[in-house]
DNA sequence: AGAAATCAGTTGCTGGTGCAACCATTACCC
DNA sequence: GGGTAATGGTTGCACCAGCAACTGATTTCT
């Protein structure tokens, strides 16, 4: 091998680079959609989807299972509350903690940005055959754990959401 | 329930998610060895890797190659130049854009930090095959192409870099 | 029981980011 | 040639996210 250069590091042939273009891009498409069909952001979009999900969790239910910053939950279910998509509840068995569900428009909107979002994502993963998504998936599933014995303290902390807000 | 859910639409399993999931774990992960060892953004450290890989470029041309919005760059390039990273020079045939290459310091930076994040890479994909891994970046590959075909607007506007900045 | 630690959730603050408006320079073209 | 459009780059503004500090509720420990 030569060694004039130490090592060969091209951005476009780089991991971490080439996974957060492509992450972007394909979340600042879909807060598209969220943000002008729905008029909401993709933290907002999260809780949405956990709701529909499950029917009923805490904020920290939700933090955990959407990866999100407990900061970020926070301020998304008020803007949500505030519009009338989600219903707080208090527990009377914890009162630190709220029940959070979705109200019948809650649903509603749900019932119609689901469809929508899985349509962009055949739309994306079309050009793959069944066998490449699966394949896709399944070693997206493997960095992940890769990640998490990594930087052990990450579940705590961490944060998705690079949302690219809506405004207008 | 009387309610028959129209399609099933799982987080963990819905593409955008996952891949933004673990872009930002990564990117999160990454970021903070630059910022703790070299006192750099990923901003910063996109514009050190692609003058490290061709010299001398305008920050067009950076913005172009590292998928970065223009005033992300225009920022990132004052703070390495503020630092002595990256040097400025005029170019005497169009003086509106400037040429910009690293300086000594710059490229030892760069020398410094280019094989901490390919051992970083390595880590990461250390879990997966040759052959997985190739695939991998082809499968990204393909689905940045469609991205491209999906939303014709994107490469002008743009903008990655979830940074996650250092701070602290 | 009472003090201290822990936990769910909220909020002030700071910093980074995209957008759009702007400046200066160059290209276009009638 | 001269006016207008386009281009490279900078910057003010508004917004959003994470951190950390805080409140109030619950658990733990002695």
């Amino acid at each position: 091998m030569d060694r004039t250069s130490p090592e060969p590091l091209a951005l476009e042939r780089f991991l971490p680079y080439r996974l957060n273009v492509l992450a972007s891009t394909v979340s600042n498409a879909l807060a598209r959609i969220y943000a002008e069909r729905f008029g909401i952001t993709i933290p907002q979009w999260r809780i949405v989807a956990t709701l529909g999900q499950f029917e009923t969790r805490t904020a920290r239910d939700i933090a955990a299972h959407a990866v999100m910053h407990k900061s970020t939950v926070s301020r998304a279910v008020a803007a949500l509350a505030e519009r009338g998509i989600v219903e707080r509840r208090p527990n009377a068995q914890d009162m630190r903690e709220e029940l959070l569900a979705l109200t019948d428009e809650g649903r509603a909107i749900y019932e119609a940005v689901a469809p929508e979002a899985l349509a962009f994502e055949r739309a994306v993963v079309s050009g793959l055959t069944e066998g490449e998504r699966e394949t896709f998936f399944r070693l997206i599933d493997t960095l992940d754990a890769r990640m998490r014995s990594l930087v052990p303290d990450l579940d705590v902390a961490d944060a998705a959401a690079n949302a690219s807000e809506a405004s207008r």
